[in-house]
DNA sequence: TCCGATTTGTTCGTATGTATG
DNA sequence: GCATACATACGAACAAATCGG
């Protein structure tokens, strides 16, 4: 963005996207704009202009300016229907395999499949959000975005809400919204992880979790509640918690510390996921400690990556490509259904995960 | 007709109307419309601005305002503008990481981008291409199925050219085509990986090849050439190729039976890339073939694979995320071009592979 | 019904930046 | 390098419509 009659266009049009222009509402006077943006009239009127021209506000002289209603605007004329897919990451990890599995089913029926990827960071959630509100979009495949915090963009959902645009979220929710989701039950999962350690017999037991999703805080709360239900107490120190940001540093460095002490030193690992997992695995090879041996560790999600290095590791399942599909089965009910008159009951669904014992977990002896 | 810029307005539609400005003809300047007028040159601008919008002109700094040809006026009306992506596999290996960088260029640029996965399988690309066409796309970034084999879907390239949406290749492409693509110098990248083994002193190289995708074959090339610059006779058990579908069983299978030989067994391995050379490197685990000291092994493409394992891969680069954004530029500046007269140059880009020596190569020592 | 404040509509003048040929 | 033509931006003035008192 360049020019500042732009930047006044960008701005405009993410009000009335996120709702704080509602449809028929007055929007400011341009001598108000102008104060805002500190601009001349002339170039708050060839903001407004273009607006008024792509169809977002309508003028009357003598009263204002105002924001148009954009659902007339929506003609079903077209045949051809778009679902947008909306994750954190495209290119990481799990990602794609969901992707696939929504890409498989979707554009078998002949649906168009976008695709967007947020990077987990807030901005570019709503940038993308307002292309999707701005464009001829008939549902909504979304992962949630820091989905532990309070979200800014929340506005968004409710405008897609009354746009008639239905959405399905994947791998967690904002709470406040009360959405479809396709979710796994993360904290039977990190209790299952926690779990299997506890009964192989490891009472120190470190825990690793990325804190700005909900997975993460889920996983960690399971990861509580198997110490409690087998009364081993809780070494603060191993629990450490982490962001998107930190992945690739903090982790790693705190394992290191962690190795470094001279007591009560952990006998195993629990890893958010099994990507950290093998990050974990690095730190533990240059400090010559041998899996499982003198060191257990288990993921989650039984990626690729699990079976990728010589150590197999012990995991939880993830549906992947199965929730992918799940969720575009569902997308679809839901968007043929707003064509109809019909409506179809389409619930969320939870996935119960499960333990897979492979090769980096052992038994802990009797110290 | 009251005010003066309408007047301004209906002057000059009714000459496009009479034929005094024919399609692509240059009108008259601001500054002369301002003398004929006798306004100001706000006034011709507004006027102009609303002939601009309403489609009946269009403009070009530094060259002048011309009267737009209403006959391809189709769907000029839908600003927003749509790249479809084709890739043989969505959620494999390097694929995200391209997907990601077009995705993460266009979506800035407020493009949408639909993506759409072949599974590397003919029938399927026909249907996405269908699909594609009858749907409103503006661009294409396409990686060709089976791009070894010729195709039967060409005609459907014919049509896209006719229908002016540009298209780009990427990682491979149709020779009977010649289209702008984006693709490694795959048969350098084989001789390079080939070479430096040879260099290490290994003598028996066996070479895997997935030789249904124009890659695979180039590679092969590469491995051959590197053979015969340095004078060592090629063993032809030492060559196996095999096709998508054999991917999961035959490589491994052959590679069993190399390690079996009484004689000439290999001391190196040249993989079709990482994720083949993961594979391969679990068979040697089996065998208690230790890497790099008994068998050395080298990886394309450098991906997240090759730093998975324990064994950290010698392998070629591959520009991945690169490729995408570079991809994405060059569509959207043949889409622009597209909507305005001048012609912008666009040209193939072949990237230069490197070698990226790891841990899983070391010298032979004679035996 | 009229008045005055507000808001958009039209017009002019001026200046600087940037792309084209 | 230069002239030409469009792009962006600011300031000022008056007209026309709306709305509340």
């Amino acid at each position: 963005m360049q020019t500042k009659y732009s930047k006044v266009i960008q701005v405009i049009k993410s009000r009335i996207l996120d709702g704080t222009y509602t449809p028929k509402q007055k929007i400011s006077s341009e001598n108000e704009l102008m104060k805002e943006f500190e601009v001349s009239r002339h170039t708050i009127r060839v903001a407004i202009g273009q607006l008024v021209n792509e169809g977002w506000l309508y003028r009357e002289q003598g009263a204002g300016t105002f924001c148009a209603d954009r659902k007339e605007n929506r003609n079903s004329s077209s045949n051809k229907r778009n679902i947008a897919i909306v994750t954190t990451f495209i290119s990481d990890y799990i990602f794609p395999s969901i992707i696939r599995g929504a890409e498989s089913y979707l554009s078998e029926l002949g649906y168009q499949v976008s695709l967007y990827s947020t990077n987990n960071d807030i901005d570019t959630e709503k940038r993308i959000l307002e292309n999707i509100l701005s464009q001829q979009v008939d549902g909504v495949i979304i992962e949630p975005t820091k989905s532990a915090y309070s979200n800014p963009n929340i506005n968004y959902y409710f405008n897609l809400e009354r746009m008639n645009i239905p959405y399905i979220m994947i791998n967690a929710f904002y709470d406040e919204l009360e959405p479809i989701c396709l979710v796994v039950d993360d904290e039977k999962g990190g209790f299952l992880q926690t779990e299997h350690l506890i009964k192989l017999g490891h009472k120190q037991i470190a825990g690793f979790f990325k804190t700005d999703d909900t997975q993460g805080v889920k996983r960690m709360k399971g990861y509580i509640k198997a110490h409690r239900k087998h009364q081993i107490p809780i070494n603060p120190k191993n629990i450490i918690s982490y962001s998107t940001e930190e992945k690739r540093t903090k982790p790693a460095a705190e394992l290191k510390k962690l190795i470094d002490l001279q007591t009560d030193v952990p006998t195993a690992l629990v890893a958010y996921n099994d990507e950290l997992a093998l990050m974990l695995l690095d730190v533990l090879r240059e400090s010559k400690l041998k899996v499982p041996q003198k060191m257990s560790i288990v993921g989650f999600d039984d990626s690729f990556l699990a079976q990728a290095s010589e150590i197999k590791l012990t995991t939880i399942s993830h549906p992947k490509m199965k929730m992918g599909e799940q969720a575009a089965k569902m997308i679809v009910e839901l968007v043929e259904s707003q064509h109809q008159s019909t409506k179809q009951l389409v619930e969320s669904v939870i996935f119960e995960p499960e333990l897979i014992v492979r090769h980096s977990t052992s038994e802990q002896k009797e110290s």
